[in-house]
DNA sequence: AAAACTTCATACCA
DNA sequence: GTGGTATGAAGTTT
C-alpha cells in the first residue's frame, strides 16, 4: 500500500487565528486577563496535550489530532449508536440522472433550530442537538476555538459503505470557517484530490493526499482546502466494522428565504 | 454540474 | 510466475 502522507510538526496557522489550535478559543471578551484565565481552564480540561499533525499541500491546510482517548471514544461511539436517528425511506435514497439509488451510507443532520441541509437537491431540517452531540461539539470548540451550528453525521456500516469524491457545499457554508471531521469506530482511509488533477485533461500533476482517520480523531479542514480539494472515503472490502463520522460546520443563515 | 454505479487496467498478495 | 481480488481512474447516466 502506498505510504500515507502525514507531514509537519505541531505548528498551526489558520485564516482566523495564528495560535495553536489547543490554545485558541472563542474570543468573547476584550479583557486580556479574562482571556488568559479561560485559556488555562481550556487547557486544564485536556490533561494530555493534544499532539497535532499539520497536513499541508498546495491550497490544502488541515490539522489532525486524536481528540478523545480510546476509552472515551468507545463510550461516545456507543452513545451515538444508541441515540442518533438516521434518515430512512425516501430520505435514504438519491436520484442521479433519473435513476434512484440507495445512499451507500446512513445520514443524519443535527443543529440549531431551523437549520437545513441540502443534499443532491433535497433539503431537510436539522434535529435539535442531543447531549452527546453537544458534548462532542463543545470538545471541538474548546480545542479549535471555532463554534459550529450544525453537524452532518455519516455512518458507514462496513468497508462497502463509502462516499464518492466531492467538496462540501460552499453555497451554504461560511467559506472561511473550518470544517471539523470527528471519527469514531473503524479507521478508514480518506483521500484528497486537487480539482486541477481530476478528469481527463488533468491540467497539472498534483499528488493526492491520503490519510487514515482513526477512532476518536479530529481532522480540521481549514480554508481554502475545501475550495480546491475534493475528498472521498473509498471502499475498503476488508473492513467489517462500522464508522461514524461527524462533520461540524458553520452554516450561514440565508435571510432571503 | 450533480453523485451514484459500472467498467477496465493495473497493483497487490499468497 | 500465476490466479484471484482489491483498488482507482475513467466512462455512463438525464
Amino acid at each position: 500500500m502506498e505510504k500515507f502522507v502525514t507531514r509537519g510538526q505541531n505548528k498551526h496557522s489558520c485564516a482566523n487565528d495564528a495560535r495553536s489550535p489547543q490554545k485558541r478559543m472563542k474570543l468573547e471578551s476584550d479583557e486580556r486577563i479574562k482571556e488568559e484565565e479561560e485559556e488555562d481552564a481550556t487547557l486544564a480540561e485536556f490533561s494530555h496535550p493534544v499532539p497535532w499533525q499539520k497536513i499541508e499541500a498546495e491550497d490544502l491546510d488541515c490539522d489532525y489530532a486524536l481528540l478523545f482517548s480510546k476509552e472515551e471514544a468507545d463510550h461516545l461511539f456507543k452513545q451515538l449508536e444508541e441515540e442518533v436517528v438516521y434518515s430512512t425511506g425516501e430520505e435514504a435514497k438519491v436520484q442521479v440522472f433519473g435513476k434512484v439509488y440507495n445512499i451507500p451510507r446512513k445520514q443524519a443532520t443535527y443543529g440549531d433550530a431551523d437549520l437545513t441541509y441540502t443534499y443532491s437537491g433535497v433539503t431537510r431540517l436539522a434535529f435539535p442537538w442531543t447531549p452527546t452531540l453537544e458534548y462532542i461539539r463543545d470538545a471541538v470548540t474548546k480545542t479549535t476555538g471555532h463554534t459550529f451550528n450544525f453537524v452532518l453525521i455519516n455512518r458507514y456500516k462496513d468497508g462497502q459503505d463509502h462516499i464518492g469524491e466531492h467538496r462540501d457545499d460552499e453555497r451554504e457554508l461560511d467559506p472561511l470557517c473550518p470544517i471539523a471531521s470527528v471519527s469514531f469506530g473503524a479507521a478508514r482511509d480518506f483521500i484528497f484530490r486537487h480539482r486541477d488533477a481530476r478528469g481527463k485533461q488533468t491540467r497539472r500533476q498534483i499528488e493526492p493526499v491520503k490519510l487514515e482517520l482513526a477512532h476518536g480523531s479530529m481532522l480540521l479542514m481549514n480554508s481554502p482546502t475545501n475550495t480546491f480539494w475534493y475528498h472521498s472515503l473509498p471502499v475498503r472490502r476488508k473492513i467489517t466494522l462500522p464508522r461514524i463520522n461527524l462533520t461540524f460546520r458553520s452554516i450561514v443563515v440565508d435571510r432571503k428565504k
